[in-house]
DNA sequence: TTACATTTTAATGTCTGACATTTAATCTGG
DNA sequence: CCAGATTAAATGTCAGACATTAAAATGTAA
């Protein structure tokens, strides 16, 4: 592991690659101990300080954990896939929105992913997560929740939906997408209406997941994305239309 | 934004996450500065190494950038799609080769995303992606190449394949799952049949994409994943093989 | 001898203060 | 008016110290 004290790169930049370098390569392996700070600090002739702010930037990746007290050091993490989501998540949130990914995108996206773990999900999920579908469907029947309630319950369910399909490889793709997308839902205002037209496609697909239908659930996909983006553009068009009265009244 | 110095987790942290979810919620804007080293410290209460280590967390995820010099200081970083593939592709890496996640696993995530990807890329993919694909086809038929370069040249052909689709996020999702998968399909050994028998099937691909017959696509995925699910279960069989003949002959 | 309390020790966490380096803005002389 | 020198403000780096933590070693009494 060597850096090049002649770049113009940060030291500590280097020092985090080098060490990730190491990891993604097999040459630490998880739960090996790195040397301690001191160690680091010699072994790349720098200051302490620089090998901890290199030693940070692993942590913010989870790829490292630290331990304070007599046999503490810093440790190659196991990278466990409820780490992940997060970061998952919150990369996933800012990138739609620092970067003006129209509601459509986002939405063609998630729908698209879904409808790959819904033949999965038909086949294989569990009593327990079939249980988790309909508990949310009676959450969102429930009046008086307010709508980003609505959203997380939704959220939940097609969690459940994607979980279903036994394959944590797509649970940890799919936290992403469908997460990413709750800020983005939570602009909707549902209507009663709406509301009952969501529940009624959620049961079509909770029926239909018991019912190892698989066909069924993916058409019912399909309905419910079609009804989603209907749901934005209204909102799209009502906001628009302020907009103009707004323009026009005011003299 | 606020942190609790009697808090047991570490200051920085605590520093870099009150500071992320004022960028999640908001408050801060893209390329919008933060104050200065000296006065986050003053307004933490913290020492300046201190509130470096919390920037360097930041730095570490891509939601912050530093400049030095008189204007400089540290921005909040519009977060582009590039800079979370690179993320997404080592997170997604590791995690396949921490969790002991089967090759079956893997593959089924990766080929059920790819078909997500595979009716819309069959409407919409540009004249200049299918030449992608094909020339990709051209080099994998080529005798000499190492397993290696056929695997990465395998890897750009269904990029090609996703990025047709012609959405930034599902592209996004999907680089980490294709790529994740190359460590794992470069354990394969690709003897000149098997290479054959790939390169017809991606030729399959190419021209149904051609055609825009989506269907096909989808029909020759799904072959071309049980193909290569058998591949690596042969590689499997064939070292479990040798492992037992170790074990008898040596005496 | 064993169980418990104490001390030691080795590590990370934090602070202070200083200097180096970079870069844009400002000043100054032609 | 422009080019070069100067200045100022910020990050990057360093050295050394002390605080805190937690395990291991040690000591002590029943």
């Amino acid at each position: 592991m060597k850096i090049d004290p002649d770049s113009t790169v940060d030291l500590s930049a280097q020092i985090a690659k080098a060490i990730r370098d190491a990891i993604i390569a097999g040459d630490l392996i998880v739960d090996q101990r790195l040397p301690s700070e001191a160690e680091l600090a010699d072994h790349f002739e720098v200051s302490r300080p620089t090998v901890r702010e290199a030693l940070k930037r692993l942590a913010a990746q989870s790829l490292i954990r630290t331990q304070r007290g007599a046999t503490g050091g810093a440790f190659v993490n196991r990278l466990r896939f409820e780490d992940a989501y997060a970061q998952q998540v919150t990369t996933s949130t800012l990138l739609l929105s620092m970067n003006a990914v129209s509601f459509d995108v986002a939405c063609e996206a998630r729908y698209a992913l879904e409808r790959a773990c819904a033949p999965l999900s038909a086949q294989r999920r569990t009593p327990d997560q079939l249980a988790t579908m309909r508990a949310e469907i009676h959450r969102q029947s429930q009046p008086g929740l307010t709508d980003e309630a609505f959203c997380a319950s939704d959220v939940t369910f097609h969690r459940a939906l994607v979980d279903g399909a036994g394959n944590k490889v797509l649970s940890y793709q799919l936290a992403g997408a469908v997460e990413a997308m709750q800020p983005l839902m939570n602009m909707i205002t549902f209507t009663a209406r709406s509301r009952e037209a969501i529940v009624a496609l959620h049961t079509d697909i909770a029926d239909a997941v018991e019912a190892q239908d698989a066909p069924k659930v993916d058409t019912t996909l399909i309905k419910l994305e079609a009804y989603t983006r209907e749901l934005a553009h209204s909102v799209v068009t009502a906001r628009a239309e302020r907009a103009a009265n707004k323009e026009t009244k005011p003299a």
